[in-house]
DNA sequence: GAACCATATAACCATATTGTTATTTATATA
DNA sequence: TATATAAATAACAATATGGTTATATGGTTC
């Protein structure tokens, strides 16, 4: 199943922050909240915060409550799906082939 | 081999566009030039031409001139390391252990 | 050389991103 | 109930992003 160029480049964006990435690289270890995370970064609370806040809504994490802390854990599927859509992009054949139609197509040689 | 967060993120946010991707799928299936590639988006030859300039940056793609023509192929390659980039994050197990030194590790249940 | 076509760059604008501090909400505990 | 801790949200600022139009650059052709 191919996806949609814009979910695609949404969950890449959200991929696409070095804080976020380390985020994730840190929960492949072990699940973490964020009064965790905080310490590892020089960023404050919210800002971490409103980083798993991205990463849950492209459902790159989960979280579970515990008490007083929210406990973020990865969703490997969702990294593995990315990595499969992105050698299974959509089929856009028929779009050159248009392109052809109207005679758009430029041969040099 | 590792790729750095930072790195990383600055390829992602290459790929983390619609149109970007799109123009990714297209090259997939031929090379293709600036002007073929402006009817098929509905945005300014400029535009598309920062686009390419972008994943030319990021090495996603490779430029030949050709007469008055400038070609662009995907580099497969590029691609592949993303997806093994992903799967293949930097260990910060040790940050995690400073943590713990640190008397930060939350436990409960 | 002049005119033409393809592409890149410059200057600009609107919106998104990523951080901040202050405050609110949720839960645990004295 | 009052207080403390964890996390989320609000309001804001600086910078990045993605588009525009106008112009410059590179190469071809008359």
């Amino acid at each position: 199943m191919t996806m949609e160029f814009e979910k695609l480049a949404d969950i890449l964006k959200a991929l696409a922050d070095p804080t976020r990435l380390k985020i994730l690289s840190l929960l492949r270890i072990r699940d973490c909240c964020v009064c965790e995370l905080v310490p590892i970064f020089n960023i404050s609370q919210p800002a971490i915060s409103k980083h798993v806040s991205r990463l849950k809504t492209a459902e790159l994490v989960r979280e579970t409550r515990k008490g007083q802390w929210v406990f973020y854990s990865i969703n490997e599927k969702r990294l593995e799906e990315i990595g499969y859509a992105l050698s299974h992009l959509p089929d856009l054949s028929e779009e050159l082939r248009k392109l052809e139609q109207q005679g758009l197509t430029v041969t040099c040689e």
